[in-house]
DNA sequence: ATTAATATACCCATTAGTGGGTATTTTCTT
DNA sequence: AAGAAAATACCCACTAATGGGTATATTAAT
């Protein structure tokens, strides 16, 4: 018998994987959670063999939720599950822990073979994703580390509409340093143009 | 029997609904696509009862797939599907034709619910959508004129990332009217701050 | 323990965008 | 033809963001 959690911020969604996995008699839901804190307290509740985990969530991220479950239960297998082939986002879930990789567009069905995949400890990576880059470190080494912790955080609130005056005041730091990592990030990401930071952090949060 | 066709840019979302649908002996799924346009294809051709569609997808939008079906099938009725509960989007849907509204973040079996209340002749909207506006005809109007032909061009230029500076030459005008415009729109759409028109017409973009 | 990276904070100069005006011409509506 | 709405274009002033520097303390990695 395999436990499964899901991790969904559209119901609809759960519902017809719940559907899809009802009539597998070696497969059981212990949980379903809309956003990341409710998958944390499934987790620590029933202890699934394996979670399905959407990227995009409220309130704790599916890479932040991977990270905290792979620290507390090593064991238990954990599968993103996105809307696009965001190479970035695929790269921080299995640097999080994450053994599989499902897209939204694909069929349903392949949710079965990732769960049977992941369950036998094998990876399982949709077959729509470019897995070129799983196996170039030259790449990935560069991506993962492009922004710092400080600098994701800023971008962060800049995506939330802040201004530097704000995010200064949040941070307890001057302006002067937001600005520094504000331009830090835009030649760090290649960026040019005066709303160019804003974009990127906006666009970043729907294109995953 | 009802006769149903389904748009909808996530395939395991399609597989889902087609779970649910499986044993209704008098629901028929008779075509499913992800874009507009094999929508309209799949219409044309099998001339379902009830479309359900998403809005946003790629080629032709639900809206516009919506008033074609409309158009050539008055008598088939329309779900309007989406993520959030978007007035702007929602409005639209229902001046296209639709007669339905769901959103993905709530229960799947409100899909058969839906249907079987459309296919009455009745209007179904999700219990999580602020129905206010839909029977206050003054804010609806407002909204409808709210922006200009020249402010919706500027807007969308503005959303690709171009600078007033760009968006002039590519205008064959000043600047300062591009800035002009700029302005009015802030002030028509009640916003403020420095980036906040950018961030509009970003999230106009995706929000749907 | 030493080095590398990050976070902190300032300098100066420039530009884009905003806020608040006015005014003229063009286009649409009736 | 008259009036309303929209598009055009400018004024002044102000702020936030950017580009390009430097410098020091703190953290993380080896």
């Amino acid at each position: 018998m395999i436990k499964i959690a899901i991790a969904e911020d559209h119901q609809s969604l759960i519902d017809g994987i719940e559907l899809l996995l009802k009539y597998e008699i070696n497969i059981k839901i212990v949980g379903t959670a809309n956003d990341g804190e409710e998958l944390l307290r499934i987790v620590r509740r029933n202890k699934p063999d394996v979670v399905i985990t959407d990227i995009k969530m409220p309130k704790t991220d599916g890479i932040e939720a991977t990270k905290l479950i792979k620290k507390e239960f090593p064991n238990t297998k954990v599968i993103g599950f996105s809307m696009f082939d965001q190479q970035e986002a695929i790269q921080q879930m299995i640097a999080a822990g994450a053994t599989g990789y499902l897209l939204k567009n694909s069929p349903l069905e392949e949710v079965l073979n990732a769960i049977k995949t992941v369950h036998l400890g094998e990876t399982f990576y949709d077959k729509n994703i470019n897995t070129k880059f799983l196996t170039e470190p030259s790449a990935t080494t560069q991506q993962k580390t492009l922004l710092s912790k400080s600098e994701k955080e800023i971008l962060l609130m800049i995506g939330q509409g802040k201004s530097s005056n704000e995010i200064a005041a949040l941070r307890f730091t001057s302006v002067s340093t937001v600005e520094k990592h504000r331009k830090n990030m835009i030649r760090k990401l290649g960026l040019q143009g005066k709303g160019e930071l804003l974009r990127y952090s906006i666009e970043k949060k729907y294109d995953f």
